[in-house]
Parts: C-alpha cells; structure tokens; sequence
DNA sequence: TGGTCAATCCTTACGTTGTAAACTTTACGC
DNA sequence: GCGTAAAGTTTACAACGTAAGGATTGACCA
C-alpha cells in the first residue's frame, strides 16, 4: 500500500517542484518563475511549495543548484574526450562551459543571479557553484608545477579565466556577441601563451 | 511669471524621475527601484512618471544610458592621463572600466540588467551602450595597423578584451572575487602579451 | 485501541507591484 | 473664447510574495 494519501502529492514535490520550475525558467525566463506559476505547473496550491522551501529564492537557489551540477557534470564529460595536456584542457573546459550557458541562457542568468551571489544562506547552492571552478584550479595546479605559469599565480590565472569565460558566456546570453565558443577558446588560448603555457 | 503652475512640476520632471531612480538604485539596489519609489522621492503622484517613461523599463533605461555615459566619460578622463602605447593604454581603459563598476555596484548591475539587453526598444541606451566599446575599438586598431596583433583580429580581440573586464566586473560586483583592478590588469596585459602586443 | 503530534496541503487574506482608465487642470493655437 | 493636447491626479485591477489558520494523514506511544 502506498503511503501517500489521496490529496498528499503523488511523490517527492520537492523534486517535482524543482523540475517545474526548471521547465518554466527555460521556456518562459527568470522573470516568469513565480511560486505560483510552479504551484500551477506541479498541480498543488500555491502555498504549497512553501512546505519545502522557506521563499521564492530558496526554490530559485535549488534550481541554481541543479544547473550548476550540470554544468559541472557537462564540463567533465567534455575534458574526459579531450587531450592530456592542462593547457588544451583549460581550452576545452572553457569552450564546454560557454557551450552550456548557450544551450541553457535563462537557467544560466538563474544561476548567477544577483539575489544568489550571497549564497552564504544556501549552502548546497555554495558547493555546487564552486566545483566548476575547482577542476579549473586543479589543471592551473599542474600548469603551476610543471613551471609552465610564468608572472602569475594560478590562483589569480584561476580568476582571470573564469572571469573571461563568464564574460564570453554572460555577453553572448545577451546577445552582444556572437560565435562565444571560438571567442572562448581563442581568449582563453591567449591567455595561457600569455602566461607562457602554450 | 512662471510657466509652471502650483500642482505642474515645477521644472523638468523626466529628468528629476531619472536622477531619483539613480539615487534609489545606487543606495537600495535594483529591486528597490520601483515606480511608486521613484513618484515617492520626487514628490508626484505614482502615475505620474507614465507621462515620461512608456513604462517601467524605460526609466530604467534612461537611468542606465546615464550610467555608460559616466562610464564612458571616466574611462576617457583615465586614458587622459595614460601612456601613449595601445596596449598600455587598453590596460589602463580596463583598469578604469573595473574601478567605474566597483565604485558603481548596483547601477552596473543595472546597466547590465538582462531586461535591457535586447535594447533595440531604447535606440538612446544602445548607443550610450555602445561608446566604450569603441574606443577600445580603436585602440585595437591601432595595435592591428602597427602589426602588433598576431594570430587574431581586432575585431574579436575587443571582443574578448570585453569579455574579460565585464566578467571581472561582474563578478567582483557580486563578491566572487577580490582585487578586481589588479585582475583586469593582470589579465589584459596576458592576452595582449598572448597576441604578441606587450 | 485510542490519542497526541508533526508533516503536508489547503483556503483565505494582506500589502506591494506594474499598469490601465477616467478625471482635472493648465498652456496654447484657431 | 473654445477645443485640444499635455501633464498631472485619483481610482481600480490583476499578479506577485508571503502570513495565518484550518483540514487531513501517518507515526508514535500509553
């Protein structure tokens, strides 16, 4: 017998709840992902969802989570294909990252929204968004030891290529640039020679 | 005698509307910056700014095509004072465009606010938009013309040099990241030397 | 077995938002 | 002088996030 009831949602409405949400931010944007509109989508009252997440940004912040878990998953799946070598990984990891961004815009500008960037009060959401950046630092790690980062840190280098990568992807979201997979290999190329490691 | 009459504005209200809007988003951020916030702090009626702006989001937009003229404007006072060099004097542009966002939080977010990227509904803020990028245009240019670019086009090299110093910007501006100028500067300066330029 | 309790979902309600509509007052051209 | 447009006003509405309280269910315990 089935322990739900017959007006207890059929599941787990958390996950159900998410997942619309997600369906919704990619179809119709960010600004379109109300609670209610969610309720709506899942089949339970608009009130509902407040069982499983305190506000509208804790639900925001879970679907932020799933995308960052993604994009991580998708970047690894990229670098498992590619060369050996730290540098033309970095290449790779960069282009993966900006090719997820343009196949998910809106879930993108979800992710590193503004109202998140303080994600102290999300913990999940914190873990997740750092793992990308991880990997990253790792392959700058082995760049660093095998003495191939000259005049910088891989620390900073770390900082300096997500923050171009993002840029690319972000820019390219919003439709001031065009082609942002070969504007992010080239960057991202050009600034590993400029450190010397290519 | 004054044209105005006792309940007129007394005076241009487009321009007390924008510049209250600037004040609310540069000390409350964004989200705080409604209409009814705006008619509040200039004294008129909450409908009354519907006879200047068609609606919410051009008020935003004259508020953020106010923004990139300042920037505009800060970016050239600091090459003012630059070297003579191309590459040096882009490296000094990005450090002013990254100093302009931190001293400029909350109206950058704006100014980049994904509700104004399709800007071809405000053709003031488009043009406004696309100033600084120009002059980087042109010193890349420069750089292009002297054969000091290899391996890559002006074009996309402005492209990228963007990229870079918005995606610093930004995610300083959201506490991703710590001493921003010294990034940008690091990091214009690895792609230039990445092209053969520095 | 019966009763308390927490979890989950419901309905109702409130304040704020953007925006539409109709009204009032003023300046200006015929 | 009057009609018209411009620039204000008040009023109204739907949608939003959220608070409060009520109903139903399963788990646990005497």
């Amino acid at each position: 017998m089935k322990p739900e009831s017959a007006w207890h949602f059929d599941g787990d409405l958390k996950a159900a709840l998410t997942a619309a949400a997600r369906t919704i931010v990619e179809r119709d944007g960010v600004e379109a992902l109300t609670l209610r509109a969610v309720a709506a989508a899942t089949g339970v009252s608009a009130m509902a969802p407040y069982h499983h997440f305190r506000d509208r940004s804790a639900l925001v912040a879970a679907v932020a989570a799933q995308g960052f878990d993604q994009l991580y998953a998708e970047k690894m799946a990229a670098l498992a294909t590619a060369s050996g070598d730290p540098a033309q990984r970095i290449v790779a990891g960069s282009i993966a990252y900006v090719r997820f961004v343009a196949e998910h815009p809106t879930l993108y500008r979800l992710m590193k929204s503004p109202a998140l960037a303080n994600c102290a009060a999300h913990p999940d959401l914190a873990a997740a968004a750092a793992r990308p950046g991880q990997s990253l630092a790792a392959m700058l790690g082995e760049l660093a030891a095998a003495g191939r980062l000259r005049g910088i840190g891989p620390e900073q280098a770390g900082a300096i290529i997500w923050a171009l990568v993002h840029g690319i992807a972000t820019l390219a979201n919003d439709a001031y640039l065009a082609d942002a997979e070969t504007l992010a290999a080239d960057g991202a190329a050009a600034l590993l020679a400029g450190w010397g490691a290519l």
